[in-house]
DNA sequence: TATGAATGAGCTTTCATTCAT
DNA sequence: AATGAATGAAAGCTCATTCAT
């Protein structure tokens, strides 16, 4: 148990250490003495940087996953507020994890075509929730029509950019008060 | 003369290396392989892989802010078609540059300070004018009531999404399917 | 322990190869072969090339300084005894250092603002101590009326040629044979 | 004519550059931008950078060895004068060719086994003929009696020090300031 | 389990020299 | 004679990883 301990520990200063530093200029020498272990008990713990990299946008990606929920149509809660919750689920898990947000979005991003495609595989999942969501949501006529591919697209992509600027730039924001903004940039038309 | 073709020259071909192997693993060897000179002649043309690299993206963002016209709310056109044909300009571009915006977007992110602060500047420059655009048009009732920079903020993200997944992901679009999609889904609400 | 054994075993070796081919041409590669350890192993010990060649003069200075000692006309030892003292000291340890005296005066010269202010602060301090010996002996009348600030430069310049011209060239001499000629060149004008 | 006047002003820069940054830190690029010329018509006028480097020592050393006549007991002028006159024009040339100097003793040490071979050989010429003055001088009793070797290397030696503390140091002198101290020094004792 | 000294492949960059014009 | 673009060998240094203790 003192050893899941201490790797968690290591987990948790490591992507400090990378969302400060970027993953090439993260060095694992810059891991190992703030987490005071020794270098070779770094590799004792992880099989290699990369991996321990892997880790970390994995345990990232599979708390997105559990954030993330099937909208049930035949459920008591309308489809909009299932939605709603899948969004400030998301949201505040990101907001909540800005380091890990930082890495998963500047660093993992072309790192290796092993991570691209990991990524590429989780948005194109999450696409696919929300284009059956859309799909659903044309057929009982509550939404536009329009390609609910590219529609699901430019959904995650209002999300991501909104995380990135909250992060990265000047721009300061609770996850309410995104959630709320992107329903209502989507929900009655941004443009009438 | 011949001597400002070869530099462009190395300078594509930079790119297309870049674009595929991501700026660190591109090796300068790599490229000076590639454009068939010798280590040294790359040293005659750039400073460093990092100033060739930030003479790639300085190029991009020139190109994308050429392509970016401030909407003339007085001008005949009007306001939505001059907005439908500065996201036309931009996709188009981005779609034209695939191995520049891969490097921009995936590369370029969180590399180094100085490029983190030159992609947040031309973002923010580019949703300054979306801001106006839109808090003019909620001055003048054609655009719904909503934060004008998150809204803006959201529109830069579904743009970027869906060039980001239809150069890595396997989003198979062209640029006029791009840009009515955004419309359609900006332009009359997603979600009635 | 080991590790400081170490340390100063390719410290030595270090000096031997700078003796033998000069500091630029000593490359790093020479020492650590030399030294049978890694590459990688010389930069753990020494910050680089340059830091390891300072640490060499420095450690001659400093035996250097420690040689030469002040002159106290009160003590019951004359003071010519004193000089001739400090004289054979310095000549002994210089003859018995041969590498690093060779690279002191071979390769420091020149090298780098901070080697020659090094080098010339040190003359410098040597020159104090004679220049007083000398004044404090003109003051005695021991001392022949000269300028005390030149008479000690060309000492100083008479040891170096000769430490220079037994190492370098084909001057066959002994210590004491040194100091003798020495004391028998200057002891008789000089010192009346 | 104009070629070799050309090459004259490119070998008077090339000394100063090297003066200035010391041999290896002088590149061939700094000598060609001073000059004015193209690189590659440095190769034209000179082997390479080495040959050139030689070139000034060569006339350095020519000029020196000029300057040094053998004395003659049997001319009317008194020997010491003879010596006198020789050391004068020693030091008046080497502080009036400053940049010359620098290098003979700062860069052209331990650059090359065929430098120092070089050097090393034109100290023990001069070395030679003030041997043959000392032991001449010694026969006819107006010298001391010691090793004329090391009396010779010491005041070889007093003269370059004296000339490179008031190059590189704080010392500051005139040329007949150096030698009425040197005769001082010597004057009484080495000479009777 | 923990250590940290040792490793060495591999990188970027420099610069004296060449050679086609 | 003059040019300067091109060359490429060679150097110093880094750092992820290993392994003897």
């Amino acid at each position: 148990m003192k050893s899941a301990e201490r790797r968690a520990q290591v987990l948790a200063i490591a992507a400090a250490v990378f969302a400060e530093k970027g993953y090439h200029a993260a060095k694992v020498d810059d891991i190992v003495q703030r987490a005071r272990i020794a270098r070779g008990t770094f590799y004792l713990y992880f099989e290699d940087k990369h991996a321990l990299f892997g880790e970390l946008i994995d345990g990232l990606l599979g708390r997105l996953r559990t954030a993330i929920r099937r909208i049930d149509v035949a459920a008591p809660e309308p489809v909009i507020e299932q939605l709603r919750a899948n969004v400030r689920r998301v949201v505040a898990l990101l907001f909540e994890e800005r380091a890990l947000t930082k890495i998963m979005v500047s660093d993992a991003v072309g790192l290796d075509p092993g991570f691209d495609d990991k990524l590429l595989s989780f948005y194109g999942q999450v696409r696919s929730v929300l284009e059956g969501s859309l799909s659903e949501g044309q057929r009982l006529g509550l939404v536009q029509p329009c390609s609910p591919q590219l529609a699901a697209t430019a959904v995650i992509g209002s999300v991501k950019e909104i995380v990135y600027q909250s992060i990265f730039g000047r721009l300061q924001v609770g996850v309410e008060e995104v959630v709320d903004s992107l329903f209502a940039c989507y929900g009655q038309s941004l443009l009438r």
